[in-house]
DNA sequence: AAGGTCGGTAAG
DNA sequence: CATCGCTTACCGACCTT
């Protein structure tokens, strides 16, 4: 999926014609059945979900021309894997699949699932190979469920001859597990679909659900399906054994009783069962009984829900090709089952376990979208810069003189901005104010009206209405506010007087505009004067919007001019500084927050509720004092800040530009809605962030090499509500990082880290109210690599050949993108050119990132319907995660497990100052399980979780092991306990086997496997010393904590000898000679990989009880 | 001293 | 219904080398 994502990038790179021309030639090859072979190049992993697609197309990929013996879908590629069996039984010994599944037998169940996944599905029994699969986003979870059974019919077919399909005997059900049961939800979910049923994984307050399958009932969750049909798991297996729908009431859950009763029971049962919780946990049990009567409201509509079967959108119809005026809305509803079966229902009431959630928030979220709009901004300048390194005729340096540094700012941006297609209201008359709406919704920003009346910016909405009572709502519209600025900075740009443009943020810009204010001679203050007056007259006319503009000497002497000159004015702060500065609250200071504030106010011993420290007490200060208080730089700044003297430089050349805009960390933080009552939900939202981080990652051309997980816990004292709906509260905060000694972006690494991080911060999983992600230590995805490859494509050039173009995009992979588009004004008359009807049979892949692509760039505007049928066969882009995760859970035999991971410090901020009657979560450190230390409230639940987890194991890959693998695991068991003192004492990893050495992050890695794999191929296979020095890097990896990753080098290796085999099995395509030379290559390998390399693995797994599902 | 990590803070 | 409490950078304290 890695490649599925620079697929992505590669179709960002492409501009606007040549990404038109690019789609042309697709639908071209596409009608002429050829394969796709460009988008091979980017399909590197999949999952297994992608299989029938993947062997498609990965056979391919190694391929120098375009045939395709798989093209033809399923059925051939059935008897393609027949005729593989039959040739393998064939060969030596060495048949089978890489990683050393067994031979041909079917009963095998094969782990071996990602990269030759026919193999795996026609061998498998077991659904709980396609742990991955569940992972699916409930909204894709019918499509994909759909093509299972699909998939399992042909399977049935194949294996019994005629008809042996099951009988429909849950059709028109819909089923939700809750809870952990016996089968596991996975079996169940199987068993449901394939007979008929649907599978619901995430259960919404309307949702259609017509039973709900649990085996234990939370008596919170018992009030909650009061009106449901909760039943028994059991239930599910006996209606399977007899083949028939049996009737629910003989398994239901919850017995019939009245609503009294049940509250009583409510109470004795958590009296016992939570008897060993906090106090402040049984106070919320109170509380929630006060919310009864409420939910009983709730589930009474429950009642009356209908049963709403999904229906599927058959009809394809051609694109729908509008031209974008202003695409928005399909940012919540643009799923086509969510759209059909529940409407707005939902979406309403979500919170974090809803799959959808992160999308959802961010999309609402004034913050996420100022933070992204401010790192948009400096991205930009950032390359725009780097791009005037080629003509050096750079603004000279101005000589000494003062300088004259501008602030502008809109006014009230959000306000004025919204107020503009309200015609019925004047932003200078009216008290208006942008909120979502509600009493503790907050105010993003309010016009100057209402500030008289005392409403801020940040304050909630009940506080506004009552400073304010007339106070005006406006809704948000965020593309309004990014076109303003975009017209705003183009502006400021365009004019090309400024010796610097630094941006602060999407309303708010510092300019240097030294050179121009002094090249009059002597009339500065009048130049500077008029440059301010013109430039607010041209924003107003531009953008309809007021800017305040405050001049001065530095940046902080702008600020505070600016301060003064708001609400639409202008100020040039010249002379009296001193006397100026006197009136300014030291808060007012850039920098400066209540922190600072407060300090200043015990060192002056000041009052803190009858008057804030003014500058001129500031002033009063000696400059020893505030070093002592403050720290070196911080009490320097406060000194020099109060004499107005600050060195701040916005200056941005091509040399000090990447030190000063790059970024230093990429981050994803929720802490809205986090609401989860079970470790599941836990770890599928982590998996949802990691995947925001990697999206994020793979846009920014990025690896990081370091994880920090921050979590949020409702502090002790907190209601477990907060006032504002969904939100987080007072929370202490957690953090707890981790060095990954490799540079990555793949979201299984990232997820699987955090998921440990997670569970060593052990936090309850009901406590937890904010996640954060940040990933540091960050490189280029290709660096060491050639960049700046020429594209393939071009408007006007005729469609090339598939070999050049495939040899292209392989180069294409390392191109790092660059420019900015300034304005997306161009019209693509070529557009109309495209045969959509022939575009429509590419795969849906394709056709799903480039329209994504063609939307972001304004050149389509799907609308709903046409969304839906594009998203109809989406897939998920899920990983193999599951790998990843029984690193954490490998419990088989219910020993605890051992750790070794290189982490950083053991415990939970040891530097972290304490709050009174806060509870720090428990530390687990290195060598301890962390079962024993959890809560005993969430052991059971954990224990569970284990056991689950062991309900869908695996075969070990490996045949019986050989002598001296079992020395070596031997070895290894008799080795000291992985600590972080023995860990020091080992090789370190970036002292990495030579050809390895120049590579540093994962992607680099993985291109020099396939370098040296494609070496391999002319040379009869892999030099036993390569082997040898791949396989004591994996060691080294493995040593130092990052199995994870090994295994995914190993795999990445397997889809290589995979491809390979495919190949080579494929008679005609190639020309004897190769064939023979590539065959002996494809035997060596197979034995390299069960004999040196796959021990490796296995070793570590079964010392470790790890189920390897590679 | 130099350099790392971590928590805290500020901004918009 | 509500509501969408993000994200980055810097600093100082404290730690290791
Ligand atoms: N707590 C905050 C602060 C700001 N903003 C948003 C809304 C503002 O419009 C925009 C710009 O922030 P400013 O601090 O510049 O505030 P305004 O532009 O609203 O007012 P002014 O600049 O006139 O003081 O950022 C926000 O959503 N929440």
């Amino acid at each position: 999926m890695d490649s599925h994502r620079e697929y992505g990038s590669f179709l960002c790179a492409l501009s606007d014609e040549e990404l038109v021309s690019y789609i042309s030639q697709l639908s071209e090859a596409s009608q002429r059945r050829e394969d796709f072979s460009d988008y091979d190049e980017f399909q590197a992993q999949s999952t297994q979900l992608d299989k029938e697609k993947e062997s498609d197309e990965k056979p391919t990929s190694l391929q120098s021309n375009g045939t395709d013996p798989f093209d033809d879908g399923l059925d051939d590629m059935l008897a393609q894997i027949e005729e593989e069996d039959r040739q393998e039984t064939g060969h030596l010994g060495a048949e089978g699949t890489a990683l050393g599944s067994k031979t041909g037998a079917k009963e095998d169940a094969d782990t071996d699932s990602d990269s030759e996944p026919n193999f795996h599905g026609l061998k498998s029994h077991k659904f709980g190979d396609f742990g991955t699969y569940f992972r699916n986003k409930h909204i894709k979870q019918q499509i994909a469920d759909k093509e299972y059974v699909e998939w399992e019919q042909q399977r049935l077919l194949q294996q019994h001859g005629a008809e042996n399909d099951h009988k429909k005997i849950f059709a028109g059900c819909i089923i939700h597990v809750n809870g952990h049961t016996d089968p596991s939800i996975d079996e169940i979910h199987r068993m449901v679909i394939l007979r008929g049923g649907k599978f619901l994984s995430y259960l919404t307050k309307k949702s259609a659900a017509t039973h709900i399958i649990c085996d234990k009932l939370t008596p919170r969750k018992s009030i909650e399906f009061k009106h449901r049909k909760v039943v028994k798991a059991k239930w599910i297996v006996d209606c399977v054994e007899k083949n028939e729908l049996l009737d629910w009431k003989e398994y239901r859950v919850i017995s019939d009783v009245t609503i009294d009763q049940r509250r009583l029971d409510q109470f004795a049962s958590s009296k016992s069962a939570k008897a060993n919780l906090e106090d402040h946990e049984a106070a919320n049990n109170v509380s929630e009984a006060f919310n009864i009567e409420d939910e009983i409201d709730d589930s009474l509509d429950l009642e009356q829900d209908e049963v709403v079967v999904p229906k599927d959108h058959e009809a394809a119809q051609p694109l729908n090709s509008k031209l974008m005026e202003n695409g928005d809305d399909h940012v919540t509803n643009d799923n086509p089952i969510v759209a059909s079966t529940t409407e707005s229902h939902s979406i309403r009431g979500m919170n974090a376990t809803h799959p959808d959630f992160v999308r959802h928030f961010f999309a609402k979220s004034r913050l996420h979208h100022l933070s992204r709009w401010k790192a948009e901004l400096r991205l930009r300048f950032l390359k725009k810069i780097a791009d005037q390194k080629d003509f050096p005729h750079d603004r000279e340096p101005y000589a000494t003189s003062e300088r004259i540094i501008l602030h502008v700012d809109f006014d009230c941006f959000f306000a004025t901005v919204s107020c503009l297609n309200r015609q019925d209201l004047d932003i200078d008359t009216d008290p208006v104010a942008v909120t979502h709406g509600g009493q503790t919704s907050d105010i993003a920003s309010c016009n100057y009206i209402a500030r008289r009346q005392g409403v801020k910016n940040g304050m909630w909405g009940s506080r506004a209405m009552q400073l304010c009572p007339n106070l005006i709502k406006l809704d948000y519209d965020f593309d309004a506010y990014e076109r303003t600025s975009n017209e705003f900075y183009n502006y400021l740009i365009n004019k090309k007087i400024f010796d610097h443009i630094y941006p602060v943020s999407i309303d708010e810009v510092l300019l240097d505009a030294t050179s121009f204010c002094h090249a009059n001679g002597e009339q500065v203050a009048e130049t500077v004067r008029a440059l301010i007056d013109d430039i607010r007259t041209d924003i107003k006319n531009i953008t309809h919007c007021t800017v305040s503009i405050g001049a001065s000497s530095n940046v902080l002497l702008a600020k505070l001019a600016l301060r003064h000159a708001k609400p639409n004015g202008a100020f040039y702060l010249q002379e009296n500084i001193p006397d100026f500065l006197d009136s300014i609250a030291v808060k007012e200071l850039p920098g400066i927050g209540g922190s600072i504030e407060s300090k200043l106010c015990e060192i002056l011993k000041m009052d803190r509720e009858s008057s804030r420290p003014m500058i001129s007490h500031l002033r009063s200060l000696s400059y020893e004092k505030l070093v002592k208080v403050f720290g070196k730089k911080t009490g320097m700044k406060l000194f020099d800040f109060a004499r107005g003297k600050d060195e701040t430089s916005i200056s941005l050349t091509p040399s000090n530009t990447a030190s000063i805009l790059s970024r230093k960390s990429v981050s994803v933080d929720v802490n809205y809605g986090i609401r989860f009552e079970n470790i599941h939900e836990v770890d599928r939202f982590l998996m949802n962030l990691a995947e925001e981080l990697h999206s994020r990652l793979i846009k920014l051309d990025l690896c990081g090499s370091r994880i920090t997980l921050r979590l949020a816990r409702r502090s002790i004292d907190a209601p477990v509500e907060p006032p504002k709906y969904l939100g987080m509260g007072v929370c202490d905060m957690f953090s707890k990082s981790s060095s990954l000694g490799v540079a990555t972006n793949d979201w299984g690494v990232i997820g699987a880290e955090m998921k440990a991080l997670y569970r060593m911060l052990n936090i309850p999983v009901n406590e937890l109210r904010g996640v954060a992600v940040t990933l540091t230590n960050l490189t280029g995805t290709n660096e060491g690599y050639a960049r700046q490859m020429k594209l393939p494509f071009s408007a006007n050039t005729a469609p090339k050949s598939v070999d050049k173009a495939q040899c292209e995009e392989k180069r294409l992979k390392a191109r790092q993108k660059e420019e900015i588009t300034e304005s997306k004004t161009k019209t693509l008359l070529e557009y109309a050119n495209i045969d959509w009807n022939t575009f429509q049979e590419l795969p849906i892949d394709i056709r799903k990132e480039i329209t994504s692509e063609l939307k972001k760039r304004g050149i389509l505007n799907l609308s709903r319907d046409t969304k839906k049928m594009y998203d109809r066969n989406k897939r998920s882009s899920a990983t193999a995660g599951k790998v990843f995760m029984q690193q954490l859970l490998p419990l088989q035999t219910g020993r605890p497990a051992e750790y070794a991971r290189v982490v950083e410090s053991a415990s939970s901020s040891p530097r972290k100052k304490r709050k009174q009657d806060t509870k720090v979560a428990s530390k687990i450190d290195l060598d301890e399980s962390f079962i024993q230390n959890l809560p005993s409230s969430l052991q059971d639940e954990v224990m569970r979780d284990l056991q689950y987890q062991g309900l869908n194991k695996q075969l070990d890959l490996s045949s019986s092991p050989k002598k001296s693998e079992l020395d070596s695991s031997r070895a290894r068991k008799n080795a000291p306990r992985i600590t972080e003192n023995w860990l020091k004492n080992q090789k370190r990893f970036n002292e990495l086997p030579t050809f390895l050495q120049k590579f540093r992050t994962l992607p680099e890695i993985k291109r020099s496997l396939d370098d040296w794999f494609s070496m391999t191929l002319t040379q009869n296979g892999p030099h036993e010393d390569d082997v040898a020095i791949f396989t004591t890097y994996l060691d080294d990896l493995i040593n130092e904590g990052h199995f994870s990753i090994a295994t995914l080098l190993v795999k990445h290796l397997k889809v290589n000898i995979d491809a390979l085999r495919c190949k080579v099995n494929m008679p005609n395509s190639f020309s004897p000679e190769r064939s023979f030379s590539e065959g002996d290559a494809l035997k060596d390998w197979i034995k390299s990989m069960d004999k040196m390399i796959n021990p490796v693995l296995n070793n570590y797994a079964s010392v470790n009880n790890i189920v390897l599902t590679i």
